[in-house]
DNA sequence: CAAATAGTGTCTATCAGACACTATCGA
DNA sequence: TCGATAGTGTCTGATAGACACTATTTG
């Protein structure tokens, strides 16, 4: 801290604190959501599964903290892969420990084979998100969970990072699946897949087909360079939709 | 602090930091965004413009401390109106007084009489968004507001959020004139009346008509109870738009 | 051939975008 | 009566949603 400033921050009816980056790191297995989630190695909430975190570090921007954590805990580049903030949990007594500001972030990442330990010998795991019940996880961490799972429901909408969930190359109806278990709900196969065909770069073919399988081989396709999905695909759920009769 | 935790929270590589919390306050007045902007009375940027804000005091929620400094930069009870948490800004080296994490906050407001002077005597007054150009505010604020106005651009599309930009009861054309500054561009009034009409509970009649002025009297309305808007109302502008050819 | 999966075509209701006309005030 | 502002009607092209059919593989 440069000196002049001291006395400024000295005067304080604020308060030191610790941030925390807690990652809700989504995949697709078996086509349904799933979550890493670690078992935690000591206290507090000792053997009680937690979303993978860890603290700032001393010059450490929140966002390099990130991509370091999901290094640390999937062993994933996150150069590759979609990463976002959401919004700080801080609850003044959020954290048993003391005060301590959880800085959320949504990974999605394609079908890993299997995450490496936690670096402190704590077990990771991939866990379906739907059946992470209320209350289950450590901390506020269910919370945390449910903002990053509907992050991602309308990141889908309007985005096209449900690529970010394939390993490529993928099928049209490997891509509708992960819109199916994120949203969790059907999509006709015909309407989306005129609808990611008419998106120009959403998906590129790649000429080939899959083989192996029982059926017509399908169609392989690789992410295209599109961001953004105008006009955005909507799913049906109403919701907290107050809109048309 | 929990003593039972103490030993674990000094073993740091982590580090103890400062949450700051700033306000994009956000109105439209005489047709043109402007944002809340206060002279800084002390070191560093001394004299050179910033959006409101303060640290996050012991035992307080970021919320919280977002509702108390909306209340005494502005007086607006914060329950009242849009408050919303944008990502946090935490390059280590923003603040020169140490290590400061920004949370800021988006907030929408009708158009206000003239703003409260600030606690420590700044000097807070509307500045026109469009006449802030880069590098004019102290910090990263420069960055941390234009988060804020494209947040507000977004939200303008999918919610009913405008109606927190106008004074009860509005009319018509001045709901859509908010959608003009905000966006900064025509909105057809014929289809963009239509849009509103018909999206049921995003405002309601007062069976009241404007008076006083030259032309046909416009009637007037008030806040529905709708929040989301679907489907959206979306923006000519293409901007990132990579989709329809 | 049957089962299974992939892919295409069509119809319709809705909606966004463009645009011209009518309505009601003050001066 | 004129200027100004408010509000309504209509046409068209695009598209989302619903749905039936064809195509290509394996067993």
């Amino acid at each position: 801290m440069t000196p002049a400033y001291a006395s400024l921050v000295e005067a304080r009816d604020h308060e030191l604190l610790r941030l925390a980056v807690d990652m809700v790191i989504l995949t697709v297995r078996d086509e349904r959501l799933h979550t890493l989630v670690i078992e935690r190695g000591n206290p507090p909430f000792r053997g009680v599964a937690a979303l993978p975190g860890g603290f700032l570090r001393a010059a450490e921007d929140p966002l390099e903290a990130a991509r370091r954590e999901l290094r640390e805990e999937t062993g994933l580049d996150a150069s590759a892969l979609h990463l976002e903030q959401l919004p700080v949990f801080g609850a003044p007594d959020r954290d048993p420990r003391g005060r301590i500001v959880s800085v959320p972030y949504l990974a999605i990442a394609p079908d890993l084979p299997v995450p490496t330990a936690g670096s402190d010998a704590r077990h990771a795991h991939w866990a379906a998100v739907a059946d992470l019940a209320r209350a289950m996880l450590a901390f506020d961490h269910n919370d945390i969970l449910d903002a990053g799972v509907e992050r991602a429901r309308a990141r889908l909408e309007h985005t096209t990072v449900a690529v970010a969930f394939c390993v490529e190359p993928f099928t049209m109806g490997q891509l509708r699946m992960v819109y199916e278990a994120v949203w969790g709900e059907p999509v006709d196969p015909r309407n989306f897949s005129r609808k990611v065909i008419n998106t120009a770069g959403f998906v590129v073919p790649t000429g080939q087909r899959r083989v192996g399988d029982a059926g017509r081989p399908a169609v392989l396709y690789r992410r295209g360079p599109a961001t953004r999905l105008h006009p955005p695909m909507l799913r049906a759920d109403l919701g907290q939709m107050v809109g048309q009769p």
